[in-house]
DNA sequence: CTTGATGCAAAGCGTTTGCATGGTA
DNA sequence: TACCATGCAAACGCTTTGCATCAAG
């Protein structure tokens, strides 16, 4: 987990990868998204920050900032992935509402410690997950 | 869950939808795949029996099948959706491999319960979910 | 200077949709 | 006969890719 624009630094160039401004805009403004976004969410909201990177330069740096820690993988919907900052608040998981889409969260240590279980069980290195509850929301089931 | 055709013939009417040929063909090929399956895979293995059914009819159809409970999501890769037949075989979650994109199964009753309660919890209907395990299996971590 | 990174535009590709036709009830 | 369902083809929208240019080292 990279914390530090100084470890991400020794990440990027651990890859042999360079540390470029549209890097750094990157993990600058994914620090400051306060919940999910996804690709379109984030550019929008850099640009209104005089931040200008392409959708493009996202899309190409989103792995690698994936491997370094700064952003998780969060839900996905039919049409998009949504991400959050891996640090923005303490990890969670998501219930999904199939009729409204309505977006509840979920916190759960059995099951983060059985899913441990489960990866250390089958040789896994656990690195992240994708744990989404779909169905009917109170107000949907009526 | 739809156990019978008869069941789906009740749960179809009941929608005021009708009994199509397609209908019955996606439900024999889908209660024929032995694992997982994506929609193309399904219409290519579909057309190898000679039970033609069009690409699209398989997305018009897939969300009530997946209401009648007839197949059920099982995991999504980057580019698209997996499914399984909803008593192919016991329900079960993935490991998947982010280097080799191998997956494992794993089940595990402790989450199962875990989720359930979650969502009575959170006053919602748990249909379905979508549950993966991301990192590195054993032979890529060396 | 060298070479990876970026931005633009176009291509890819899974999925959705409009519309005429066909089949169910 | 009435109307939902299907198939075709085109549209959509997210993501990827080719290529010339830019900039990090």
């Amino acid at each position: 987990m990279v914390k530090h624009q100084k470890e991400f630094e020794g990440f990027i160039r651990g890859k042999g990868c360079r540390l470029t401004g549209e890097r750094l805009k990157l993990i600058a403004g994914i620090k400051r998204q306060p919940g999910h976004f996804n690709v379109d969410s984030l550019v929008t909201c850099l640009k209104k920050q005089g931040l200008k990177v392409s959708r493009d330069t996202v899309y190409r740096n989103l792995p690698i900032l994936l491997e370094a820690g700064v952003v998780a993988q969060s839900f996905r919907t039919s049409r998009d992935t949504y991400y959050e900052c891996a640090r923005s608040k303490a990890h969670h998981d998501h219930l999904i509402c199939r009729a409204c889409n309505r977006v509840a969260e979920f916190k759960d240590v059995t099951i983060e410690r059985a899913q441990q279980q489960v990866a250390e069980k089958n040789g896994f290195k656990l690195e992240y997950h994708c744990h989404q509850l779909v169905g009917l929301c109170k107000k949907c089931r009526k």
